[in-house]
DNA sequence: CGTCTTTGACCCGCGC
DNA sequence: GCGCGGGTCAAAGACG
């Protein structure tokens, strides 16, 4: 007797806040560990006992989980669009301060206002990239201006992200359909030199590896990886020694990953999608492109002008955009040689290298954020590239045409 | 047994 | 149309 007692008084404390309709009312979509638990209620019309409470706290902790994961996704989104929007605001200063800062100007940036806040996927932008270059003008504004109404209205609705990808990969696929008849979208590309005793580097990704060929002209041979992070993510990587200097590993990234990254690897996507945004933006609706020779880089160009020591290369052939960083020249801070380091263990595999600087070991998402986002005279050489790039492309201004679009890089960060 | 790498075959775009 | 070269596929083997 005595035990049922306790056990109905226990019974009676628990009952509360599990009731079943109470559950039910909470979630608006009962799991099956609560349904289970409605049935086993109303059909015995008995006291459930300590397991289906067990049950119960178990909904409860993975409600709270999901809670807490929804919670952490959005403060990681927030604590990138927020580095980002750093970047934005330094590339603007630098912009206002350099010559192409016209009248122009004004239509860009009073647009950037209207739209100051909104978080667009980097994806996003690389997609617009992606096949702008070869897309109409007009229907490239519109699209921009589509996608950042769009991504406003989403922030005020509170919409599901969901919904707002489905909507942009219709927009997408309308973009590319309507299109089809001008030329096939090209995907832009990241090229990274750095030097390393390694067969690749560890950039805080998963690949796998799906195939290995020798091309021609390089007895080096190239291997291709396929992200393995996410289901389906189309990014690939290709990774080939120079054949000048074999100590120098070049690593290609191409796509846009369709899956949160782990933080290793947002640094490194950060600053190349950043680079490419760049260079996109300057490159975008090129009518030379179309034109140039397969090969012959439209642009080059040589940053040692301004800084000896950074190197950056954009190139814009039929098949694809590339910006490629050097980050092999001798220098405190670009000059890299890798060095397996067991107190730095990259996800990527046992052996992965590590960079090692005169100060500190870091990993190579770190340098290259760093020789990107905090070298002035890299990100200098960017935008003066970018400047001249856009002058030589049929008096194009980037800073003037081009929707001011902030290098937002938030959950979905992006390689490319 | 599942996952990953290797490697030859195949596909496709491009130049001639 | 043909050949070449780059990129991808997929079967087989290796590995943990």
């Amino acid at each position: 007797m005595e035990e049922k007692s306790s056990l109905k008084s226990l019974l009676k404390d628990e009952e509360r806040p599990y009731d079943c309709n109470t559950t039910r009312n909470r979630t608006d979509e009962p799991s099956m560990g609560s349904t289970l638990l409605c049935l086993s209620l109303n059909n015995s019309g008995q006291p459930f006992n300590q397991m289906g409470i067990l049950r119960m706290k178990l909904e409860e902790a993975k409600k709270e989980n999901e809670i807490l994961k929804a919670m952490l996704t959005q403060v990681n989104e927030h604590c990138t669009v927020l580095q980002n929007r750093i970047l934005f605001e330094m590339q603007q200063h630098q912009l206002s301060s350099s010559p192409c800062n016209n009248n122009n100007n004004h239509d860009s940036q009073g647009e950037m206002q209207d739209v100051e806040k909104p978080m667009l996927h980097t994806r996003q932008f690389l997609n617009i990239g992606d096949c702008s270059s070869s897309l109409s003008e007009g229907y490239k504004e519109n699209f921009v201006k589509k996608m950042l109404g769009r991504s406003l209205a989403c922030e005020k609705n509170n919409v599901v992200e969901g919904e707002m990808k489905k909507k942009i990969a219709l927009d997408e696929a309308k973009c590319r359909e309507d299109q089809a008849s001008e030329v096939t979208c090209r995907r832009a590309k990241v090229s990274i030199r750095a030097r390393s005793d390694f067969s690749m580097m560890g950039d805080g990704c998963q690949w796998r590896k799906y195939g290995q060929k020798t091309a021609k002209g390089n007895p080096c041979p190239r291997a291709y990886y396929r992200c393995s992070m996410g289901t389906a993510c189309p990014v690939r990587k290709q990774v080939q020694r120079c054949f000048k200097d074999e100590t120098v590993l070049i690593t290609t990234y191409e796509g846009s990953h369709n899956h949160p990254l782990p933080p290793a690897a947002r640094g490194l996507a950060s600053s190349t999608s950043a680079a490419l945004n760049m260079f996109l933006c300057g490159s975008i609706s090129s009518s030379v492109a179309t034109t140039t020779p397969p090969n012959s880089p439209l642009f080059s160009s040589s940053l040692s002008s301004i800084s000896p020591t950074a190197l950056a290369t954009f190139s814009h052939n039929a098949t694809c955009p590339t910006v490629t960083l050097d980050l092999t020249h001798p220098n405190s801070n670009n000059y890299l040689h890798f060095q397996t380091h067991p107190l730095f263990p990259l996800p990527l595999h046992a052996h992965s290298p590590t960079l090692l600087t005169p100060d500190k070991n870091l990993t190579l998402v770190d340098v290259v954020s760093e020789a990107i986002t905090k070298d002035p005279s890299l990100k200098a050489a960017l935008f003066s590239a970018i400047s001249s790039l856009s002058k030589s492309n049929s008096g194009y201004d980037p800073c003037s045409k081009m929707p001011a679009i902030p290098p937002h890089q938030p959950y979905t960060t992006e390689l490319t």
